[in-house]
DNA sequence: AGCGTGACAGCAAGCGCTTTCTATCTAGTG
DNA sequence: CACTAGATAGAAAGCGCTTGCTGTCACGCT
């Protein structure tokens, strides 16, 4: 019923091997040989068998990405670059590729699921995007299961992520804690004392560098932290509205409140307008990755911007094999402090 | 080198049959024997060979996933449910299937393209998602993609994109002609005479039928529409601000824009403030989608909320057959009007 | 003229799994 | 107790493609 590779042998006069040779183009093949056999191809509207070409050659062009949350930006913009460097339909790579985004929802069971799927499809590469859960137990399940999809020949990058040690993943970091400790140097700059900072989940490698960050910069500047300005919560605007009403409630004298992400602090904004505190007169609020968003909001958003487009750019070349991994493999990502109109002095 | 099922089968004394029933479960294995291999594929790590299962099933569980860009959320949020409802590891489907988002940035060759791919993974279900391209030779191509990937047994659902004739796909269309009718009738209500609309990119069914719905409304109501009023531009905030200084410099007395969709309103925004322009007493401005950061823009974005999360798992579930189609293949999901702060009555 | 040499094309052996059909064994039945 | 139905397990035939190896020619060289 389908048309098979002998099908258009059959119509093109040649054997299944001169096609297949035609189809991938890795072997000489007589130039009005080729054009019989593509127009072969064409006529009996032949599609390759995907899992059948895999099985045979042993490789596919299936190329896996994981991301925590499909729906928010930051991946987004991530998975979309690493896409376009991947080379699916239209892009620059020679071999059509087929981009697999997996959403992992930040659960562990999930990340290490999908990471046997792929290996199951014998992915030709994986990236994985944004920062790893500190869990003793899955980190250790995901070394070694990083370390087995590296040996089998699939190509490991993380991008925006720790290194995975004892792993031939390549990591292209961000310097969270760099970043955190900039945008907090800057409120102190500014003149702030009583900062609130709203962090992300626990036992995540990304809330715990933002936020070591954070307080290594009050240290610097001799101020002790009060336990009471710390609050954690998700990466959402929903919890940074909440966040931001908890913080207020326990201190109202704060003047500045950090967040964990842009989408915590545009929560936290509403939190204070609805308050009836004005930004930053009253309070002034930084957020963290620049998302396109964060320039709209009014004021508009004070915060790191971190390149993730240019990452997951580099990581996809890097997992196509068509960039060099950095040396070491290991990369630090800088993020850029974006000063905007959330911030300001003090009042008072 | 790899471990394959014949390892297994050495492992536990049984044949390759059995092992790979036991994997399947479909068929009856004594429960001792289950045990035994299922001891073996753990000792020896075994995982289980997706394309070579794949070509001698002759079924794959993969499931793809075509978006327009998906580091824009509307896609994002949408494919986020549908691949919760595949079942992805997780999810509260049996078999685990892999999700394959791909990303056509919009263009009409790599949709096609990838459709291709999928169909050469003999892919399981495709669900596309976003309005379609005007195009008609692009358009009797897809159609023709879409019946060869149906009669392949390829479950294709459409989310948030008009019916395809003649072809087994079933389409979950958004009201787009509806919405916009409604949000600019709110608009006339308001007693706005003068409005604006930036649409999105032409040749897109989206673009058409909101703009469609925009002019009932006018006419409706009785109002010559200036062809002066109506820009062109891209679904992002840039767009929506470049057009809203066209819009400004063609017409200064508007009192009301309309953008394509919410990233094009906020953009609208910034450029009338940029300009001087108050919102709404000077000028009002009005979204479409309700994308979750509409809610934090201030003002707060008077939109049409289409129900993304809630079309993408329907989209989802009926892809994996776990829900019936609508009656006829096609049903039409109705946005609802937000009003918020961002609309009000013109100024004077 | 004889022959080495490329340039192509074909043969055939798998790749690792699923599944039909068949064989075996146990337990239930008259 | 002979016999049959039901429950398991195995043998083996592919699934559709890739690729190492083996021809087969047509040239050009000595």
């Amino acid at each position: 019923m389908t048309v098979t590779l002998a099908d258009v042998a059959a119509r093109a006069q040649v054997s299944p091997a001169t096609v297949s040779r035609v189809l991938n183009g890795n072997y000489p093949v007589a130039a009005t040989t080729r054009e019989r056999v593509l127009r072969a191809v064409d006529e009996l509207d032949y599609v390759l068998n995907g899992p059948a070409s895999a099985l045979a050659a042993a490789t596919s062009d299936l190329v896996g990405i994981l991301v925590n949350d499909i729906a928010d930006p930051f991946f987004g913009i991530m998975a979309s670059a690493i896409q376009a460097e991947i080379g699916g339909p239209g892009g620059r790579a020679g071999g059509e590729r087929l981009a697999v985004v997996c959403n992992t929802g930040g659960s562990p069971e999930r990340e290490l699921t999908y990471l046997t799927l792929l290996q199951r499809q014998r992915a030709a590469a994986v990236v994985l995007t944004g920062g790893a859960i500190e869990d003793e137990p899955h980190a250790t399940a995901m070394a070694s299961k990083l370390r087995k999809l590296g040996d089998a020949g699939t190509r490991v990058v993380l991008c925006g992520r720790p290194p995975a040690p004892d792993t031939r993943a390549i990591a292209l970091t961000f310097d969270n804690r760099g970043g955190g400790r900039e945008l907090t140097e800057h409120l102190l700059g500014l003149g702030h004392r009583r900062l609130g900072y709203i962090a992300g989940p626990e036992e995540r490698t990304t809330t715990r560098h933002r936020l070591e960050g954070h307080r290594a910069a009050l240290e610097a500047a001799g101020i002790d932290e009060d336990p009471r300005w710390t609050v954690h919560g998700r990466y959402d605007r929903r919890s940074g509205y909440e966040a931001t009403l908890e913080l207020l409630r326990r201190d109202p004298s704060l003047t500045a409140v950090v967040a964990a992400n842009d989408s915590v602090a545009l929560g936290a904004c509403a939190a204070l307008r609805d308050s009836g505190l004005r930004i930053p007169d009253d309070v002034s609020v930084a957020g963290f990755d620049d998302l396109p968003f964060s320039i709209d909001a009014v004021p508009s958003l004070t915060t790191v911007r971190l390149p993730l487009a240019e990452a997951g750019a580099r990581a996809g070349r890097i997992a196509m094999g068509r960039e060099e991994a950095p040396p070491g493999g290991i990369a630090m990502i800088r993020g850029e402090l974006m000063v905007r109109g959330s911030t300001g002095g003090p009042r008072g």
